[in-house]
DNA sequence: TTTAGCATGCTAAAAAATCAGCATGTTTTC
DNA sequence: GAAAACATGCTGATTTTTTAGCATGCTAAA
């Protein structure tokens, strides 16, 4: 019953902004969503993501800070796979060439470099 | 005003169907959905969804076969970028991190093999 | 301490999404 | 060729989502 899937439309966009900045208040919140609606109404999807336990506040100061119930690796790693499964047909090689394929103008020499390190490294973990 | 985000929970369930399949007819989808509903409701669904021009559909024998109207790769690359923003910070290494740290068990030594001639690729291409 | 600025909780109305049913047409099977 | 199986189009009702408004409390500044 958890999980992503189970979000309507509002409730996805905050939970993004929200993963996105690890947490947020509901001003934070409102100043990022696309056609954004009334303060009121953000505070309203607020509460119910923290009924259905996706979110969970803390009080800092004046103000609630919203954070995921579900620790951001986790989160990640959902993420990744439901990528994977919808367009990548579980094919991990193909979901890096495409990753590649879209930041190519933006890795630096240096940045190949780590990046072969990071396989090498994995590769030798696997064994 | 386009793009996955504003879709309703149901929709995006469909899309994700559609571009796992690559095309669909109405009887597929709701064979895959989550909490089925009827038979009707799918097919309201995908015709919304047409006149959202997020399928079209084409006669396949006696049925419709629904598709993207977006080209996948495109579709793809939306996918990946939210995904790099929403997780990642824009950082290809981390994303390529998690996947690698995701599908390590499952790798062979010469998908490794295949993945750094990848990253070697891209570099040279990047000159 | 009084006031202005924000914050919250709660409620109820408006809008959108979701669903199922019926009428109908076309293959396919017997 | 008759009937069963399965397809579509359309419509209207139910449910869920989304929204704004109001009452109230806390903080900080004048």
């Amino acid at each position: 019953m958890k999980g992503h899937k189970n979000l309507s439309r509002r409730e996805r966009q905050i939970m993004d902004i929200i993963y996105e900045l690890g947490e947020a208040s509901a001003a934070q919140v409102l100043e990022r969503l696309p056609n954004p609606p009334s303060y009121s109404a953000v505070r309203a999807l607020l509460r119910i993501l923290e009924e259905k336990e996706h979110l969970s506040h803390r009080q800092d100061g004046p103000r609630y800070m919203f954070g995921p119930t579900v620790p951001h690796k986790t989160a990640r790693e959902n993420a990744i796979k439901h990528l994977l499964q919808t367009f990548f047909d579980n094919s991990t090689e193909k979901a890096v060439a495409a990753l590649l394929d879209l930041s190519e103008d933006q890795l630096s020499e240096e940045d190949y470099h780590r990046l072969l390190e990071l396989i090498e490294e994995a590769q030798k973990e696997g064994r």
